[in-house]
DNA sequence: CAGCATGACTGAAGCGCTTCAGATCCGTCC
DNA sequence: GGACGGATCTGAAGCGCTTCAGTCATGCTG
C-alpha cells in the first residue's frame, strides 16, 4: 500500500516477523501472537503492530516457516489414478472434487494436486515432496506405488473408491450392489441379450473386448466391481458370454466407439449396461447413429447419475451415488484425521436405481 | 519395509536426517547431499546411508523443511474465478490445467488448488497461507481480491485470460478477434437476426438478459471481450437491439435454458453465437426442443473448440483456442519466473474460426 | 498491607533441512 | 620430497516462525 519512504529500489529482503518487532518495539512472540492469538495482546498494541506490517508491505507470517514450526501444511494432497484432463472432465470426479475442496477450503486448507501417470497415479517422488499432511486417494489402482509413498512418510490417508487398505479411513459406495440392480432390472424387464460397457480395467490407456482373465485381474477395484455386479446378475440367469468393451476412459465418445462394437454383436443386444453416465451418453448416441432408437431398440443404464443424465435424451435410467457428499466425506475424514481423531469404520454412502426413460422392456 | 527390531510399538518419533546420521555416523550434510547432490559423496557411502534410511523408515528430507532452508516450495498456486465445479465440469478449464499441470509436474512440482467463492477467486487469506512460489490466475473478475494478496506477498504471478496487471506474466488469446471472426461469418452468410449467449459477466451468478449497462461493465475480461467482438461487428453492419442472455456458467443445460429464451424472442434469430462451446450445445439442443432444425433453420456457434465440437450433432462451427497448449505455456512461463528469469512479453496463442455443419445461410 | 490471581509481553528453544567455507586425506607432479 | 589439487566429508550458521515457561506490573481480596 504505502512506500516505506519514497524510495523503494533497495528494499533489501523481505520483511519477516523479526523485521516486524523491530520496528514496533517488541518482541517476536508477541507479533506472531497479533496474527495467531489476537487474545494474547492488547488491541491498541495489535493495531500497531498491524500497521507497520502494512507499511513495511509485511503479507503475514511465511507459510512455510509457520509449517515447519506448526508440523502442519493446512493442505490436503489428493491423488488420482488418472491423468488430470480425465479427472477434469470425468463429472464424476469434478463434483467429487468440488465437495472435497469445499470441505478443505472451509478449514483454510488447500487442495494439494498430484498428476498421476501412465502406472495410474503419481509418482512416489512426487507424493514424497508434496507438502501436505494429509493424502486423499481417488480410484488408484490397488498396487499404485503413490500408496505406498504416502505410507513410508507416514501420513495418514483417505481412500475412496478403493481396496481397504490397512490404517486408512475410507468412504466406500456399493458399486457391486449399485451394479447388480441395474442388471437386475433389465432381466427383470426381460431382456436377454446384454453388452457392457466399462471404462480402463487397469492404468495405461487400452480400449478394446475384455476377456475374463482381464476383467478379473483388474486393477482398479471400481471397474473390478461394477463388471462383476453386472456379470454376476446375469450369469445367475443362465446368461454368459456377455461382450464386454474397455475404453480408456470414462468419456463420451470412448462409449460412443464402444457401444458401436457392442451394437455389431451377434446377437445384437437389446440392453447395454455401462459403467458410468458419460460412457451411457456415448452409447445413447451410438444406439442413434446405427438408427435405433432408446428405449424402443436398446436400453441404456448408466452409473453415478450425473446432473446430465436426467436431461439426457431420453433422461437415463441410471445408479445414483451422492458424488458431492462423497467428497465431502472424504473431507471431512482427511480433516479429523488431520486433528488425530480416529477416523471410524469406513463411510459408506448409498447408492440407488433411479429408472427414467432409456430402458424398457424389449420388443 | 523393514521393522528396526521387531516391536514397532515405542518409535520415539518420526526420522529425521539426524537420526540418519547418528545411525550411520557421519554428519547431516552428508546425508542431505546423499539424497540432493550425489555426486558429493562416494557412491559405497550413499548406499549405506539409503539402506539405513530404509531401515529407519525414513521417507526422504522433510518437504517443508527443505522448502523452508531452500526458500521455495516447488509448488505454483492455481486460482480460479469460479467454484471448482464449475472448473472442473467445463472442458475448456480442465484442459488447460491439465496442460498446465503436466508441465508443472515435469518439474517435480505439485499443483496447489485455491477454490474460489461468490467474489470470483479465492479468498485473500488463502492466498496468503498458501505454499506455492508462483501463482497462476485464470480469469479472475479484473478486481480480485486474491490479486492484491498475491501482489503483497511479492510473489512471481502468471495471468491467463486476464487484463495486463503490472509485472505479472501473461499468456492471452484474441478473444476479441476471433468473435469476430465468427460474428463475421455469420453476416457473410447473409445472417441479420442474431442472439447472443454468454457466461457470467461477473461473478455471483446471475441468470437473465443483459442490458448495455451490464455489458460494458463486466468484470471478467474474457466475456467482455467476446461478446464486444460480436456486437461490434454487428454494429458495424447496422444490427443493433442484439438479445444477449447470460447464463451463470459455462454449462450445457445452462445454455440450453438460455437459448429456449432467445429462440423466443421476435424476430425470431436465425443465429445464435455463443461464448463457449458448451453453451453451443446446449443451445442445439435448445433449437431442436423447438422442433428447428441446425443449420437450415437456426445456426449455431461456439467458443473454444473443446474436443466435443466436432462430434457434436451438427459438429460445431467454433472459434478455435489451443487450450492444453495454453496450459503448458502458462506452466512454463511459470516455471521461468521461478527461475528469475524475465517473463517477456506476453505470449499469445492463436485463435482461428473453424467451420463446420452447425453454420449455413439462412433459409 | 501481605498475598495472589490476572493480563501483557518476552526469551529462548526448537521445527528439519540446506549450504558453504573449511578440514582431511591421499595420490601426483615436478 | 614437498607443494598441489581433487575427492570426501564436516561444522555451523541460518531459513522464519511457534510456543511455553517465565517475568513484571497491576489490581483485587481479605
Amino acid at each position: 500500500m504505502a512506500t516505506l519512504c519514497g524510495v523503494d529500489t533497495a528494499r533489501p529482503r523481505k520483511p519477516t516477523l523479526d523485521t516486524v518487532a523491530g520496528v514496533v518495539g517488541v518482541s517476536r512472540a508477541t507479533v506472531s501472537n497479533a496474527y495467531n492469538r489476537p487474545d494474547q495482546l492488547s488491541a491498541a498494541l495489535r493495531e500497531r503492530i498491524l500497521a507497520a506490517a502494512l507499511e513495511l508491505g509485511y503479507a503475514g507470517p511465511d507459510p512455510v516457516a509457520r509449517s515447519l514450526a506448526t508440523r502442519s501444511s493446512a493442505a490436503v494432497g489428493f491423488m488420482l489414478g488418472q491423468p488430470l484432463t480425465a479427472a477434469f472432465s470425468d463429472p464424476a470426479v469434478s463434483v467429487f472434487l468440488d465437495g472435497l475442496a469445499s470441505t478443505v477450503d472451509g478449514r483454510d486448507h488447500c487442495l494439494v494436486l498430484m498428476p498421476g501417470n501412465e502406472t495410474g497415479g503419481p509418482r512416489p517422488e512426487t507424493v514424497a515432496r508434496a507438502q501436505a499432511d494429509v493424502f486423499v486417494a481417488y480410484s488408484l489402482p490397488d498396487d499404485a506405488p503413490a500408496l505406498a509413498a504416502v505410507r513410508a512418510r507416514g501420513l495418514p490417508m483417505v481412500v475412496v473408491d478403493q481396496p481397504v487398505l490397512a490404517g486408512a479411513a475410507r468412504v466406500e459406495v456399493d458399486d457391486t450392489g449399485g451394479a447388480r440392480s441395474a442388471a437386475e432390472h433389465l432381466l427383470l424387464l426381460g431382456h436377454r441379450h446384454f453388452g457392457v460397457l466399462t471404462f480402463a480395467l487397469r492404468p495405461g490407456g487400452r480400449t478394446g473386448p475384455v476377456d475374463e482373465r482381464r476383467r478379473t485381474e483388474a486393477s482398479f477395484r471400481v471397474t473390478r466391481d461394477r463388471l462383476a455386479g453386472y456379470l454376476d446378475v446375469l450369469a445367475a440367469a443362465g446368461i454368459t458370454g456377455v461382450p464386454i468393451w474397455e475404453a480408456s476412459g470414462s468419456r463420451r465418445e470412448l462409449g460412443r466407439a464402444g457401444a458401436r462394437w457392442l451394437l455389431e454383436q451377434d446377437p445384437r443386444p437389446t440392453a447395454l449396461l455401462c459403467a458410468s453416465d458419460e460412457l451411457a451418453f456415448g452409447a445413447l448416441r451410438a444406439v442413434r447413429d446405427a438408427g435405433l432408437t432408446t428405449p424402443d431398440d436398446v436400453s441404456v443404464t448408466g452409473f453415478d447419475d450425473v446432473p446430465d443424465a436426467k436431461h439426457a435424451d431420453p433422461p437415463l435410467t441410471t445408479v445414483r451415488q451422492p458424488l458431492a457428499e462423497k467428497g465431502r466425506r472424504a473431507g471431512e475424514l482427511a480433516l479429523r484425521l488431520l486433528d488425530g481423531e480416529s477416523p471410524g469404520g469406513p463411510i459408506r454412502v448409498p447408492v440407488e436405481l433411479v429408472l427414467r426413460a432409456s430402458t424398457r422392456p424389449p420388443r
